[in-house]
DNA sequence: AATAAAAGTGAGTAATCACTCACTTTTATT
DNA sequence: AATAAAAGTGAGTGATTACTCACTTTTATT
């Protein structure tokens, strides 16, 4: 089995898909991906797929829908959850400073960019565009990791950790030097040499000391 | 002059463009950056402009050259220039602290993506998918603001300001927390009140102390 | 005022687009 | 084994696509 249908399994689980079912979902995504939903036919989904242009709408009533099948899940199935989890830990055993809860936030974030890659890339592109993705993007992902990452912090500066300043501003901080690093390791400049546990660790450090109560 | 033809003037200064001309580039940056560029289609772009479909290939052999044309302008006269100027300035009579340096550096990138949101969006849009575009983009924008910001961060840490550390990382980290901010006030959340002078001290602040040197 | 060059036009074109449908093949149910 | 339901097919559809070209209008040059 493939790198990418073991991604697929995660990630339609619990539906049973035929195996040319599984073929356009792989091929599509891999088009989108690579040249952009719009600029991407069905035509050339359905050879990839090797399927006839039929079976893609046997399955999905439009091209669009096609693409919302895909993300979908990803964002209600797989994000969503996992940050409430993930964070739920946290806030259920918290760890017991900021630090090491960066490099855990840092670690699975990374994990999920790594595997979910094409896909994502995907999200961001189409999420300007389409209203319908970026509703469920803001419901399902923005809304609750932001929520989840508010209260951690809030916690934080409670047990005196942090600088005084509003959660709002201290976590649009925090995400950006987090993403900041995703972006560039995965996405600008994957190719280039990475320290991982160097570079995450610095970039732990910078949020800690940027965000330190000053004495 | 509407707004839109004021950033015309600035982006084709030298051109003589005739009325028509700035309407069709006008018409096509509205929708290059609401709809993207491969889900709009000349005619639109005509109609929108109030002139024939032909028009716009008697100036621009192909669709792509359209788009080239009026992304390219933005990168080559504006930005580069632009960066090059501001950090010389920067070099030659330097600021005696990072943080005098780190507040102009966040306004005039603010007042550049104000003026340019549109163009700037699609750019963005369309550089995972248009090589001409991205080598453009990497040759004028990107090395030479990394030339400049590497430059001034070694002279920031030479002089004690910063901490030890690859002034590659240092780099990454404060541009992402700039770009973070911008991104936040003019791109996911234009709609929310903004303090704006507040926030780029925060800004500033924490990129200050996430990079500080330790005593 | 005459002439040339440039700008503008819009009907026309072949290719491609997303999508349909009558039909065949495969799978599930009894 | 018979029947029904689901999956798969591919030729065909009208609409839309980027682009052309013979022609008209405007502008610049002498």
């Amino acid at each position: 089995m493939s790198e990418d249908e073991v991604l697929l399994q995660q990630l339609f689980e619990e539906e049973k898909l035929t195996d040319k079912q599984k073929k356009i979902i792989i091929a599509a995504i891999e088009s989108f991906s690579e040249k952009g939903y719009a600029a991407t036919s069905t035509n050339e989904i359905a050879k990839k797929a090797g399927v006839a242009e039929g079976t893609i709408f046997r399955h999905y009533k439009t091209k669009k829908e096609l693409l919302v099948s895909i993300v979908a899940p990803l964002m209600t199935k797989l994000i969503g959850p996992f940050i409430v989890n993930d964070f739920h830990k946290v806030l259920d055993r918290p760890y017991e400073n900021v630090e090491d809860f960066l490099r855990a936030a840092i670690k699975n974030r990374s994990d999920i960019i790594k595997k979910m890659l094409p896909v994502i890339k995907i999200v961001i592109q189409e999420i300007p565009f389409q209203p319908e993705l970026r509703e469920q993007f803001i419901e399902q992902v923005a809304r609750k990791t932001f929520d989840r990452i508010l209260q951690v912090i809030k916690g934080y500066q409670d047990k005196g950790q942090l600088i005084e300043m509003p959660t709002l501003s201290a976590a649009r901080l925090a995400i950006s030097s987090i993403f900041g690093f995703l972006i560039s390791r995965y996405i600008l400049f994957p190719e280039s040499e990475w320290d991982d546990e160097l570079e995450t660790e610095r970039t732990v450090q910078f949020i800690l000391h940027g965000l330190a109560k000053k004495d």
